[in-house]
DNA sequence: ACCTACGGGACGTCCCGTTTAT
DNA sequence: ATAAACGGGACGTCCCGTAGGT
């Protein structure tokens, strides 16, 4: 790999951070450039405009984030384990970068003027929610899970309550909204198998996570 | 009230509207005097800065939002239908002004480096999580609740989910989302009740939505 | 005098100083920034370019020479006498800003590339020279300078030795050929005079400078 | 001599010519490829840097003047008719390269920022201003020349007034000021023999100029 | 010796938040 | 309350000196 290549991942990799922190408004190329130790020539030959650089900064951030936080590097198989793995996954491991779910952060920022930013941060939740449901779908062939659950409810509720409960523990700066979340939703994906009992008092080595952590 | 105090109010609510779609950094004062069709000077004159402007401002959404959708303005009394109630009208009734729910705009677009709409934001989110569990905790007392509920873990529950899912939802520009939340949050409140069955196949007519959309 | 206006002035002042050292290419709108405190906005606020900047900063530094070197401040009115001083002005008095003499520094860098930057180097010659030449005219008329002198060439070999011997003093950084020019020309400016003997030996008290200081 | 020589000597003289007329700042090594017909990668095969290309077009340009214009190419050795006729061909020979005398072109731009030009001038004028001396010493031991004549002052005005001079005429774009330098340090010399009377009136033959205009 | 890539950095435009004068 | 003035600073273009690869 060439030196300007490189550079030019050096750069995404800061302006990730960045963008991530402060916003496409918020962060201005001068603070990249201090972050990179890089001048304007610098970084004007790796990217066309400032927009260009944020594309690739959230390209970099989402695949960061897919990586470290939607447990995709698990041989689970069967539907019901893996919902559970992939909540607690995604509970477990902090943001790999500072700032927050950079969808949900680009989600927001971008909602007003910048369609190609929406757009990406668009097309990561529906490819998250396409695996979430694509599983609930398999797990429903298989009769593990309940002919009548509901594919896309379910993904879309797992999806929601992740990001929401996110946000509101980065406002209240403690992990309660997050993990009070996380034991819901694990209950809930235990009650879809077809035999479920009532939902009730799932034991804690069923969930498999953190020690009793009544909310505040 | 005096013309002096009509005009600031006009300002803040112009300028509400403004801040929530596009962010802190991104609304300019220009934008404002563009709204308002007052000259700068004429902003100044009510506002020592842009900070102050965009705190009022806020306030101004966060009231407007709380009286809208936080369902205040009944009297009933009872645990499981307020709770329900709550839920139902927050999902039921749109935004009340243009760009989305200001507390997590805010709570995302203050994250770094506007402390004092954060901590608006903070507070905020407080209350309402507050009102929800004094009721959990009030429907407890009353019997109404099984007593091993939780009432901050269901307070961060039900913000998050509905938070979140507001957030999916705009970003689909579908209703998809926020539907599915307010369905099983529903769900979820019912099983509250000490007596409750396996939360199975709520009827439509039970809960109430999707299908069946009463007006406020 | 209202604060933009001030603001002008004192970029000027600060930018006649760093033209004059560095000249008009060598010197940036950055240092212009960094010597005055101000951002690239506060400059072009009051500079259309680059070269405005340095137009005017070059008229400030000429009149600021002109001003302390020229010997204007006089009332001195007998020809001859009147020469001396001025010869003598330029000589005691040190460049008023640093850098050396700004009509030199500009006749050179100005030489190639800018010509309204050197067009006003060489007004200001020529309104040295004609200072210089009426002097000798109105001698030659009052009869204190003898008939046949030639008063351009006498302002010619004025203005050249003295710029000359102030490049090579700079270059040398002594004051040798500087103080040596100014002996030569007080002799040839006395050898005015219609009955003037041969020039030799002028004594001190006549040339009223600085004691014995052979060159090296 | 080989080629990678002959196109070193070829790059040397074409930068000399843009680096008298533009100055180090003003010309740039993109001017020295399309002077030369090199590309970049060419003209770094021959020099580390701008600065080195610099110093050896300078020192080529310094040649080229001393060889053209401080008349060492006489066998004259009396005194006087020497030195008399080292102004004259200083003023008869125009400068064998465009844009000036090199050494007051360097001493002025470099005068800020390049220590190792400027220490070049210095040098030129030194050895300059070192054969003058020379001759005036000889001159006086000789007894050609009156033996209170100050060899370093002598020097030092002749140097100096002829740069001077040469820094108006280009100013000027006239040759006056150059031949009125020559006139007056003409007489100044014929001045200098002990016997000497008051320098009055030499002919137009005497000074062999401006009429008279002899080609090299 | 060519050519392209690389990173530095100057220039100037535009717009922003704020102040001042009216 | 208007309107202009003020200074801050982001953005992007262009070109420069230099380094490598061919």
């Amino acid at each position: 790999m060439h030196k300007g290549e490189l550079t030019r991942q050096r750069i995404i990799a800061e302006a990730a951070v960045l963008f991530n922190q402060r916003g496409f408004t918020g962060c201005s190329m001068q603070d990249v450039m201090e972050a990179t130790g890089l001048e304007k020539g610098g970084l004007y030959r790796h990217f066309t405009c400032k927009e260009d650089l944020a594309v690739e900064a959230f390209k970099y951030s989402l695949d960061k984030v897919r990586r470290a936080r939607f447990g995709e590097d698990t041989d689970i198989s069967d539907a019901i384990p893996l919902l559970l793995y992939k909540v607690r996954q995604f509970v477990r491991v902090p943001s790999p970068l500072p700032g927050g779910c950079p969808i949900m952060n680009t989600a927001i920022d971008a909602d007003d003027g910048n369609p190609t930013l929406l757009h990406l941060a668009h097309q990561a939740v529906q490819e998250w929610k396409d695996g979430l449901r694509a599983i609930v779908e398999q797990g429903i062939r298989s009769g593990e899970i309940k002919p009548d659950a509901q594919p896309g409810r379910i993904a879309n509720l797992i999806v929601s309550t992740l990001e929401g409960a996110l946000m509101i523990s980065r406002l209240e700066n403690t992990r309660h909204a997050i993990l009070d979340a996380e034991e819901t939703l694990c209950a809930f994906i235990l009650d879809l198998a077809p035999n479920a009992e009532r939902s009730p008092k799932p034991t804690r080595r069923e969930l498999g996570t953190r020690t009793a952590q009544p909310a505040k």
